[in-house]
DNA sequence: TCAAATTTAATCATAATTAATCAAAAGTGA
DNA sequence: TCACTTTTGATTAATTATGATTAAATTTGA
C-alpha cells in the first residue's frame, strides 16, 4: 500500500464523513497509527486536509474567522507599541492614510482624540473611529468580506483623487528585496496609498521582517518609515535604502 | 470529540437560537462546562461569536450599530410589511440601490438570499448584508456618523459611475408637489441614485405620505413606484402622475 | 451602596495525542 | 550481491486536551 493510494483512501473517507480520527484510518486502512498520523500531516501541509486533534476534516468544513473587529487578537503588545510609536508623529490637521490590516487598525486607538481627517478603505477602522474626534473618509468600491474591507478598481480611482500627509500601511512581509503582500488586492491598494501620500509608514512586528509571501509587489522605494519591534541585522539593509528604521520595545 | 466539532454545534445552535448558555451547551455537546468556556473564548478570539456573562452571542446581532437599530425599531410592521412586498419584485441578476434610511434598511432581511448586487451608502446595510448571497459594493465618501452614512461629492461620482435596474429609497416626506428630505446631503443622494436607475422605488410608510419637511429637492417625475401601507386620497394623486402606487397591509 | 449568587480565571491532575528517536523491513541501483 | 535510501512500526518523552477544585471577578437585587 503506497502514500497515494493511502491518501486516496482518507480524502474518501473524508468525502463521506466530513472527519476522520486515526484509530478508525489505522483499522481502515490496516496500517499503523504513527503511519497515518504522518499522512495526515504531509497531507495538511499542501492543503488537502484540516489536521485536529487525533484526527482530520475536509478543509470546507473548518470555520474561518470573519471578522477582526471584536477580535480579541493574541500578541496585540508589539502591534500597540508599534501603532503608538507610529501615533506620535500624527499632528493635528494631518490627512492620514490607514489600510485594512489587522495591526494598521490598532493604530485607531491612539488617535481618537487628534483633529485629522482619516482616509480608508477597512470598515472595522471606521467602525472604530466613529465616535471620536477623527472625520473619516471611506474609499469606495466592491466590499471584500472576508478581510473585512473594500477592493477594486473604484478603490483605486477613489485614492487617486486624495492626497494625504501619511499612510499607514500593512505588508505581509517585507525584505531588503522588497514589500509582499497575500493578495493582488492588497498590494494594489498599498501602491495605490503610497503614490498619493507624501510618507509612507510601514507598520512591521517582528514576524514580518525578512518574510516573504507569495507576492511580491513592490521594492523598498515607496517606503520612507518602518516602525517595528525588530532590531535584527536586516535594519541596516533597510536604513541603507534611505528608510527611517523607528525600533520601539514589547 | 474533537474542537471543531464542538465549534460547528456551537454555531449552529448560536444560527437557531442567537444566544445560547454554558450550561444549555455542556449538556447537550456532552462535555464539562470548563471545555465550552474554553471553547466559546477561543471562538470569540477568533472572532466567531460574541463571549456574553453566562454564554454567548451571535455576531451580527451585536455589531449592529445601537443608534441605527433603535430609530429602526419604530413603526417596525409597517417598514417590514412595506419592504417585503418591495423585495418580492427583486429578482436574480439585479443590480440594485439602497439608500441610507431606516425604512430601506429593514429590505435586508428580505432580500439575504437572493443573488444580486446592491450598491449602498448606508454602513447598517453593509453589515446586514455582510454574510449573505448579496455582493456588495460601498459607495464610498465622508462618512456621517449620525446618519450612519457615505455622502459628499465623492460619493454622487461614485453613484454617478453605477447603473441600477432598481433603487429602494425613502424620503422624509412625499405629496403631490414633491419629495422632501431632512438634508441636501439626502436629497443628493437621493437624485444621484434615481438618475442612474431604471426604476425608482419609494417605500414610505404612512406616516411619511402628504408630509413636507425643510426641503423640497424635487417633483414626482424621477419616482415610478411606492410602495405604502397608506390608502388615502394622496394615492389617486400620485397615480395621476403616472406613479404605481403598492399598497400594503399590516 | 452592599451582599448574595453566579460566572470566570487559575491551578492542578489525569488522560489522550503527538513528535522524536531508533530499529527493522522493503525497495533501488550499481 | 551489496551498500544505500525510503518507508514503516515500536517505544518513549513531550505536548495538548479535558475536568475538578477553588479563589477572584462580575452581575443582580435589594
Amino acid at each position: 500500500m503506497t502514500f497515494q493510494k493511502r491518501a486516496h483512501k482518507i480524502l474518501e473517507l473524508l468525502e463521506t464523513y466530513g472527519e476522520v480520527d486515526i484509530r478508525q484510518l489505522a483499522n481502515y486502512i490496516g496500517v499503523s497509527e504513527v503511519t497515518v498520523r504522518r499522512d495526515l500531516n504531509s497531507m495538511a501541509a499542501k492543503g488537502l486536509l484540516y489536521r485536529t486533534h487525533g484526527g482530520a476534516m475536509k478543509i470546507s468544513d473548518v470555520i474561518k474567522p470573519v471578522s477582526f473587529a471584536t477580535k480579541a487578537e493574541v500578541n496585540l503588545k508589539p502591534k500597540d507599541a508599534i501603532c503608538k510609536r507610529a501615533a506620535a508623529d500624527i499632528i493635528d490637521g494631518d490627512v492620514i492614510f490607514i489600510d485594512c490590516g489587522s495591526t494598521a487598525f490598532r493604530l485607531c486607538q491612539f488617535i481618537k482624540n487628534k483633529n485629522i481627517k482619516v482616509i480608508t478603505n477597512s470598515l472595522p477602522v471606521v467602525n472604530e473611529l466613529q465616535h471620536s474626534a477623527v472625520t473619516i473618509n471611506l474609499i469606495g468600491g466592491e466590499v471584500d468580506v472576508t478581510r473585512q474591507a473594500v477592493h477594486g478598481t473604484m478603490a483605486l480611482e477613489h485614492i487617486s483623487r486624495y492626497h494625504a500627509s501619511k499612510a499607514f500601511l500593512g505588508v505581509d512581509g517585507i525584505t531588503a528585496e522588497g514589500l509582499y503582500a497575500g493578495s493582488e488586492h492588497e498590494a494594489n491598494n498599498t501602491l495605490a496609498m503610497a503614490a498619493q501620500t507624501s510618507c509612507t509608514y510601514m507598520l512591521c512586528d517582528a514576524s514580518k521582517i525578512g518574510k516573504t509571501s507569495y507576492l511580491k509587489f513592490n521594492d523598498l522605494s515607496i517606503v520612507d518609515i518602518i516602525v517595528t519591534n525588530y532590531n535584527g541585522p536586516e535594519v541596516n539593509k533597510f536604513e541603507s535604502n534611505g528608510i527611517s528604521v523607528y525600533s520601539v520595545t514589547v
